[in-house]
DNA sequence: AACGACTTCAACCGCGCTGTA
DNA sequence: TTACAGCGCGGTTGAAGTCGT
């Protein structure tokens, strides 16, 4: 119901060739992108529509940068999957010239590889006392857009948004997630502290745009887009 | 050189969301 | 309000390329 039927016998499939790229390519320079189950009619291609869609977005359309991701891009696509998870149009998004596609292969092939490598490294200096215990903490599914937004970490996984324009208003839930993403640590002493009761307040609070400093993430769209 | 194992990434699939009649 | 069509997304697949023996 309401769902585009998968690409249909009869239709080509699989690689484009370099005349179908031209006849997507020249057919969307004139017509422009979009009602993509006409394209196919209309371009004269026998492909079917979220095929031209995603040959056009991914591989076709101007402006795209293919391979070399640079070391200041990789450590963002690693920052914004510790905020966003495998929220790959979002991430892609806060990358010019990078497309989804491109990020989640990257991530599943080079970073998924890189990022557990380095939490194994941590998980042993841990072991062996080296490093602080740490709080896991990540990210959160909220609704607030406030600049003067609060964070509130707390212990068992859970961070916490507030409004402080809002007089402390609790705009929405934490999310749990396990240790081995957390981007940030708190020593165990805080931790312990905390349990004590000695603190009645939260560990740390930082300023919004401290925060999104901290990920690198200043401009992102804080309020629904990341955070729908 | 030949072959199998492994890696990469373009492309497909199915689901959920949104807009519209 | 409901049904439907279209779009966009994330997960997955498999062909092609690369590496190791």
């Amino acid at each position: 119901m309401g769902r585009t039927p998968i690409c249909s016998q009869g239709l080509n499939r699989g690689a484009w060739s370099p005349e179908e790229d031209r006849i997507l390519t020249s057919y969307i320079e004139t017509h422009g992108a979009g009602k993509w189950s006409n394209v196919p009619k209309e371009a004269g291609l026998n492909r079917c529509g979220k095929s031209c869609r995603l040959r056009w977005l991914n591989y076709l359309r101007p402006g795209l940068k293919r391979g070399n991701i640079t070391q200041e891009e990789e450590d963002l696509i690693i920052r914004l999957h510790k905020l966003l998870g495998n929220r790959w149009s979002l991430i892609a998004g806060r990358l010019p010239g990078r497309t989804d596609n491109e990020i989640k292969n990257y991530w599943n092939t080079i970073l998924r590889k890189k990022v557990q490598q380095g939490t194994l490294a941590q998980a042993h200096e841990l072991e062996s006392g080296t490093a602080d215990q740490t709080g896991a903490v990540r990210t959160m599914a909220t609704r607030c857009s406030s600049s003067s937004m609060l964070i509130d970490l707390k212990v068992d996984g859970e961070i916490q948004l507030k409004d402080t324009a809002a007089g402390d208003q609790n705009c929405s839930g934490g999310e749990s997630v396990p240790s081995s993403d957390n981007p940030f640590s708190f020593s165990k002493d805080m931790v312990d502290g905390w349990m004590r009761g000695e603190e009645s307040q939260p560990f740390f609070s930082w300023e919004f745009s401290s925060f999104a400093s901290f990920m690198g993430t200043e401009d992102l769209p804080w309020s629904n887009d990341v955070f729908p």
